[in-house]
DNA sequence: GGCTGTGAAGACCTTCACAGCC
DNA sequence: GGCTGTGAAGGTCTTCACAGCC
């Protein structure tokens, strides 16, 4: 069966090293700069000079021998494959400390990911508006992914709840879900989960800081 | 050259199970549980029964035939190779709303990693614990660290500053850091750096969502 | 029957070496 | 000289198949 898909396939590494070419190249493309090299953006990303040209030679050849890669080119194929061609709303479950901070990081938004709205089953805190977005009762949460055309939610609530507040994410019919909650969420096929927890980064840490290492070497720098 | 390390040669993903292992069976050992089988624990953490019983058995033939793992000698030979066997006291800098999230998160404490000091250059910050956690001027870092023997950095301030953040968390002597902010750091050999960047999740789900995929499928389930 | 342990195979990802273009 | 592009090689991680034990 022939590859219809314009799409090359790249692997989830690379997808995470795209995401930050293309944050390196909008900061390039701010600063006035037209083309780039492989070994700057090697360099503003951390990643090897080799990495990033077969990187970018799976989806084209369009680098320039002697003179780089043309930035406008690059960033416009960069974000089509990571489907930034687009704005995502998110919506959020938890109006805790975490889900706050978040709330109040006006990066999604400028970003084309807005959160356009938050939930939590505290009286307390539905009503009141937190950086600008409105939190709503969790039940309310079909109706506005629906009128939002949402795809995407951000669980920020208790391990305890997690479960229950992705099974009603799915049920709401999200198909994406980034987890800040230390627990597994099981989901049906076809739904996505990316899950953050800061306790197994710092378990990672203290691997490499244990004792008994015999030389201390960089660790590679995931962006995760 | 013969390994003298008591400890197997156990890769960067395989840290990141071993972190969900310990979880699970800090868990199954407060509902009670003695031992337990690869299954279950390929089911509670989300990856694969043989996956567990290749990462198990690089730390040994603890398993019996049959029975599963004694849960006490794994969790000891897990926190062993993890560094779980001690406390790594943690501090941090920027005292905004995601390092005030951090610090008002007990659940760091209580495995091992409490963050004993945070640090800003905002006056009106500065002097007024957080979380039980007191508030320092940036410059009393490096007394700091050396006074309270920390090894391990958290970075919450803002992008801009991140990079100083971290030149000063490395005279500071810290071997290990944990960012927040969306930029690449530079650190001499020897320092380990994590990078948690939100914007870069929603990207690699917005690239899973985006039209153009043949079908949906699972993502993979990394931690972070 | 249930379960662990492990060499071999496979899939995946990165690095090397070098060809090719400006 | 500077830089990209890419097949081949190398390395790492996961899956398979099945042996072995309770």
């Amino acid at each position: 069966m022939p590859d219809r898909s314009e799409t090359p396939k790249v692997s989830q590494p690379a997808v995470r090293r795209f995401s930050l070419y293309y944050r390196t190249l909008l900061e390039a493309q701010g600063a006035g700069a037209v083309s780039i090299s492989s070994r700057e953006l090697a360099e503003r990303t951390g990643v090897t000079g080799v990495q990033v040209r077969k990187d970018l030679s799976l989806i084209g050849s369009l680098g320039k021998r002697g003179l780089g890669y043309p930035i406008p080119a690059l960033m416009r194929e960069l974000g089509r494959i990571l489907g930034l061609d687009r704005r995502w709303p998110v919506v959020l479950v938890g109006v805790g400390s975490l889900g706050t901070a978040l709330l109040n990081n006006v990066r999604f938004r400028r970003k084309g990911f807005p959160i356009v709205a938050a939930f939590d089953i505290d009286a307390v805190k539905i009503g009141v508006p937190v950086g600008g977005t409105p939190i709503y009762h969790l039940d309310l949460l079909p109706h506005v992914v629906r009128q939002q055309e949402a795809w995407i939610g951000i669980i920020t609530c208790s391990a305890d709840a997690a479960q229950l507040v992705c099974d009603r994410m799915v049920e709401a019919g999200l198909q994406a879900i980034l987890t800040y909650a230390p627990v597994t969420l099981e989901v049906p096929p076809g739904v996505s989960v990316r899950q953050v927890d800061t306790l197994v980064e710092l378990e990672t840490l203290s691997f490499v800081l244990r004792p008994g290492r015999e030389l201390s070497e960089d660790v590679d720098r995931p962006v995760g």
